[in-house]
DNA sequence: ATTGAGATTGAGACTAAGTATCTATTAGAG
DNA sequence: CTCTAATAGATACTTAGTCTCAATCTCAAT
């Protein structure tokens, strides 16, 4: 029950939904992706796929698959909100380069350790949380350097 | 000159712009707001102070004053974007509870080490961060508790 | 005080992400 | 197979935020 679709379904199940056509393709599209997508990577892949998809159902569907925990939301940028398969895969932060967009993941325990210590001490129950740290990736600090 | 308005008007001069009766009346209005507010509160205030003023002024004004260091913005929910006055207050982040819309303020200086340490590790250079954990703050957090 | 170049405002057109509505179609239980 | 609730597509709509441009204002230089 590891597998995208079964969870999928499984969730669908649960809420008296059924596994349609255009969701099964929504899900496969997905996975074709690269890990960091957004709609319109979403929707023009799975056209591609199929020739005709509604934007609606696209919409419709991604609150579905975050609900499954098989992708989340990460940022929410000047255009749109940009999702990423979770695909097993722990849970990370990232670090957003500003000036070429790029991004770096990372993971420290003693931070989320400290965030469950503020929850905790707040009487406050976490559900999810996000940490984006905004600045110059190695390259662009350099070429930043150099012009400066 | 640690007054707001210096602040803003030494801003101001660095980029060659003028402090205009609107920018003047803009910056009041967001000190007699409370701490957090949105796009709409700001243009209400105002509107309610001068009688008229045009949403682009204020859309113009806000990254001016992002920009001074005098507001931040916080968090981009689904009704547009909410800001907060820094006046000097330290940098913090926030725990957001999803069931009632409250928020509190935290900061946390293992938290704030660990992500230089991060950044260090990536030849990353920070420019700021935002850290928000949504979840459910103690009273609505006793509530779904009774009703489950 | 006047003036002129450049900055700014207001009004509204525009863009684009996301939502809502409606009708025809489809999934799947019985 | 049949029936009903769920769904997809098309498209209208909403809304945060940007863009445009003519009219107006700012302020430094005279
Ligand atoms: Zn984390
Ligand atoms: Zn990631
Ligand atoms: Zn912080
Ligand atoms: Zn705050």
């Amino acid at each position: 029950m590891e597998n995208p679709r079964d969870i999928f379904i499984a969730h669908l199940r649960r809420k008296g939904l059924f596994l349609t056509r255009e969701r099964r393709l929504i899900l496969e599209a997905i996975f074709s992706l690269r890990k960091h997508f957004d709609f319109d990577e979403l929707y023009d892949t799975v056209k591609k796929r199929v020739g005709r998809v509604s934007r609606a159902t696209i919409y419709r569907t991604i609150p579905l698959l975050i609900d499954s925990g098989l992708i989340r939301d990460v940022f929410r940028g000047t255009s749109g909100t940009q999702y990423e398969q979770v695909r097993g895969l722990e849970h990370h932060d990232h670090l957003l380069c500003v000036s070429c967009g790029s991004y770096i993941e990372f993971k420290d325990e003693r931070i989320e350790r400290a965030q469950q210590e503020v929850c905790k001490k707040h009487g406050f129950v976490s559900v999810d949380h996000k940490l984006g740290i905004r600045g110059y990736c190695r390259k662009c600090a350099l070429i930043k350097r150099v012009k400066a």
